[in-house]
DNA sequence: TTTACATATTCCTATATGGGCATATAATTA
DNA sequence: TAATTATATGCCCATATAGGAATATGTAAA
């Protein structure tokens, strides 16, 4: 983003959705470069871009063998956004449950229309 | 983002910290746009913008009143990056486990030791 | 020591976007 | 109606950055 802080954060670093999909890819998962490039059809920059941004971001590392790299996912890198979600979670849950009240309301209203 | 789809979902949205620090102050108080210049001190026409992008986005909503706006959040909608979070978490505790394994080991090496 | 392979990096371009400033819009009050 | 208040919007600029093409780097194989 312009006129921000010009190294990727975690939040910043999945905003991008290819890059989620890498993530996901990788869950559980060590894959090599030209793994990734076949399985997500980008051209091979491509893949190295998005996951020097994740490697920025902390978000996976690499082992390397031979010519190849092997990345995978630092899954508690993940766990800053849950945290920061997570104060929200009492709110929607509210939300629902005056949803829910005034669905039973109107359940009611019918009831006494019938 | 640059060559992307242009409308802000809501992992973009939340990407900025400034935005995040708006939901953060708004979450279960509707506040108007100056209340929120106030705290926040920034310049209104940056609080309306950024509240632009977050209403874009579904993550606030507004309510007139005279010539005020109050601005809530609808915290449901920060579900959708719970879920996808939380589809890794299993994967942080896991690493965890593997790091208690290690101190495990490491402190039976010291104990042998000494 | 060439050649082939795996990956990263550099250069380029188009575009999105945050911030500042000025102004428009809309509602209220005098 | 004129002035004031509350907020949104438009314009401009600087910059970040995604994507593409070409190339560099590093490693293994012939």
């Amino acid at each position: 983003m312009p006129r921000t802080a010009n190294t990727y954060d975690t939040f910043t670093a999945i905003a991008e959705p290819k890059r989620r999909e890498l993530i996901e890819k990788l869950v559980g998962n060590e894959l090599s470069v030209n793994r990734l490039v076949e399985i997500t059809h980008w051209s091979q920059p491509m893949v190295s871009k998005h996951l020097s941004v994740l490697k920025e971001a902390g978000l996976v590392s690499e082992r390397k063998q031979g010519r190849q790299r092997f990345y995978r996912v630092n899954a508690q890198e993940l766990q800053p956004i849950q945290i920061w979600v997570r104060q929200f979670e009492k709110h929607w849950n509210k939300q629902f449950d005056q949803l829910d009240e005034y669905l039973a309301a109107l359940q009611n209203k019918g009831a006494q229309n019938e």
